[in-house]
DNA sequence: ACACGCCTATGAAACTTTTATGAAGCCTCA
DNA sequence: TGAGGCTTCATAAAAGTTTCATAGGCGTGT
């Protein structure tokens, strides 16, 4: 098993290294980000299993990171822990009601920051990170996907459609839900866009004789399925 | 068993936002629509468990809504929770006399959803959403039928002409029926257009020995019915 | 039983809708 | 500035729908 993946995300340096320096020492991976960009773009790479959120952050706040990763899908229920200045408490039944799973008020010792992560990782307990389906295993730590042992080659748009698909193996999706689910949000991009991303996502899934994991629906979209037989 | 299938319809995008991820976080499936034409149109894509409406929207008004899903056969025991502002108490008799299953007054707290939302599902558990008729299965999500186990490859209004009977089993339609409910709507075609349909369904279902599950009632229409022996 | 009059089944053609595909233009990031 | 990747667009290709003409059944009254 993986080693639990933290974020995270202070703007403090001092505090910041004294809270990552202490983690690690519990045998967790810990990544940092200064700001709330930072922080997206580091959840963006590679998801942890936990954020460790400060409330106070030069540019986009804590609340706002927040809210943003809980209205995409696939971050949308990726366990956050606030940090909060005492004063702010007033905040801390707002931040629980955005999604925060926890509140922390400054300053807090370590052992009870570890006992707060390991309550919550106990709560919910970090997924695994492969999908798997039929041959097809997409490992998103490493972010990589391969079939049947073929190392594919997707683009960034391609990889965020197939692991959508892969988590919803055998249901069937409308465009606009895929492009809800798989593509940036606030992309207005045409219906259409989709079906030229599925083409490429089929060009490079399906090698010669390899069967077509894609399954087109018509009038509604398209699913990931089992290849059946069918007279 | 499938997660637990919600849309939630709500204009106002913090509120939709809050309520989506506080219902995701328990573990149901959420899907949202800002406006009734879009609710509409998610209940016709796939029928979710329950709905949370709200009173006030954009377009057609959630009373609307609610009014053109109950006189839809096939969504007409769809369990509603309508949504409203204080002050609009007074709409909470109509709300319920129109067909809502229960009424929210905001603001209301999660805890309160929560325990509504648990309530009525509680009391109208949702359906599987797989249908199943003598050997012919109907996977709703994965938009898949097949008989004996072998895969049926059927158009779309094919599709939902079968979906329509199989709720139906045993009962006889007409053909102005079978085209208000299995039809796109404010479709005007030829009566006769549900013959060609139902042969190609037939064509589909039968295969070579296996009786044909379509019975003709002369001068009525037909019924998805338990094939009769006859030598 | 027979024949006539309604219905229904069926094949095929005309049409409509939806999807697949190739290629061009853009944008971004290195 | 070049390469890779994303979108859009035009068009071809499928797939599905509707209509129509005709053949075939069934029921009923005589």
């Amino acid at each position: 098993m993986q080693k639990t993946d933290l974020l995270v995300v202070e703007d403090d340096p001092a505090l910041a290294r004294l809270i990552c320096y202490n983690l690690e020492k519990q045998n967790y991976t810990v990544r940092h980000a200064g700001d709330g960009e930072e922080a997206l773009e580091q959840v963006r790479q590679r998801q942890p299993d936990l954020i460790l959120l400060d409330w106070m952050l030069p540019g986009i706040s804590g609340i706002e990171v927040c809210r943003r990763l809980r209205e995409q899908n696939r971050t949308a229920s990726l366990p956050i822990i606030m940090l909060s200045a005492r004063g702010e408490e007033a905040d801390s039944i707002r931040g629980l009601d955005i999604g925060a799973d926890d509140y922390l008020i400054k300053p807090f010792g370590m052992d009870t920051l570890f006992a707060r992560v390991k309550a919550i990782l106990r709560r919910a307990p970090p997924a695994d990170k492969t999908l798997r389906f039929e041959d097809l295993v997409m490992d998103r730590v490493g972010h990589k996907v391969e079939r049947n042992g073929r190392l594919l080659s997707l683009g960034p748009t391609e990889y965020r459609l197939l692991e959508f698909l892969m988590l919803h193996p055998a249901k069937v999706f409308s465009r606009e839900e895929l492009l809800k689910h798989a593509w940036e949000r606030s992309s207005c991009v045409e219906l259409r866009t989709v079906d030229v991303h599925i083409r490429r996502l089929r060009q490079t899934l399906n090698e010669a004789t390899e069967p077509d994991l894609i399954r087109t629906v018509r009038a509604r979209g398209y699913a990931l399925d089992k290849p059946l037989e069918q007279d």
